[in-house]
DNA sequence: ACGAGGATGCTCT
DNA sequence: GAGCATCCTCGTC
């Protein structure tokens, strides 16, 4: 499919393989509005999951209740409850029906510093983490299913600034895949 | 700087 | 009933 002028974010973007569509999304921004108060992050740690595949994932022995958002086209959210308490987030890419996901563990904040700072309850380490990135910019289950490239979770194009470079090393929590260097950071 | 431990709720076996 | 794709605080060194 062609971008159109206006489009939010390149569909063409999530539609590689997971591990080059994390790369690629380092340096992309992400934007919500609620009441008023926009927080946006450029994602600076990803981590690529891939499905049937990957041990790690939460997709490999299929579909679920939990994870039926990642059986969704490119872009759709999926937003599950981690230990009882946290809300993390994933962007589902690749073709439709292959549950294919990019965990978004971090950011830098562009936009919204106070309301961030508000919503976290602190003024320190607000947005280094895949559970206080969804407390920061106001992401619950509530979003799971939805759409980064029309819904209220929006993914906006970006490029890494001049002399970052990316870092590739294994995920962080998981106790299945452990060794895959499946987990990239901007660094620099 | 680093490690231990607890909070907490839901999904899946 | 086990097991988490986590985060924070409070010990020790």
């Amino acid at each position: 499919m062609q971008p159109e002028p206006g489009d939010t974010v390149a569909t063409g973007l999530l539609s590689g393989d997971v591990f080059t569509v994390a790369k690629s999304l380092l340096g992309s921004r992400l934007r919500t509005t609620f009441r008023g108060q926009t927080t946006e992050v450029m994602l600076t740690e990803v981590e690529a999951y891939a499905g049937a595949d990957d041990a790690a994932s939460h997709a490999y022995r299929g579909r679920t209740r939990r994870n039926g958002a990642m059986f969704g086209p490119p872009g759709t959210l999926y937003v599950y409850r981690s230990y009882g308490i946290h809300w993390c987030m994933n962007i589902v890419v690749g073709d439709e029906g292959l549950p294919h996901a990019v965990l978004l563990r971090g950011g830098e904040i562009t936009q919204g510093q106070g309301t961030i700072e508000r919503r976290r309850g602190r003024a320190d380490n607000l947005t280094n983490g895949p559970g206080k990135l969804c407390e920061a910019l106001g992401v619950t289950g509530d979003h799971d299913g939805t759409s980064v490239i029309d819904g209220p979770v929006r993914l906006l194009p970006g490029t890494l600034p001049q002399g970052r470079s990316i870092l590739a090393t294994p995920r962080i929590g998981i106790t299945k895949a452990v060794e895959e260097p499946w987990r990239y950071v901007a660094v620099g």
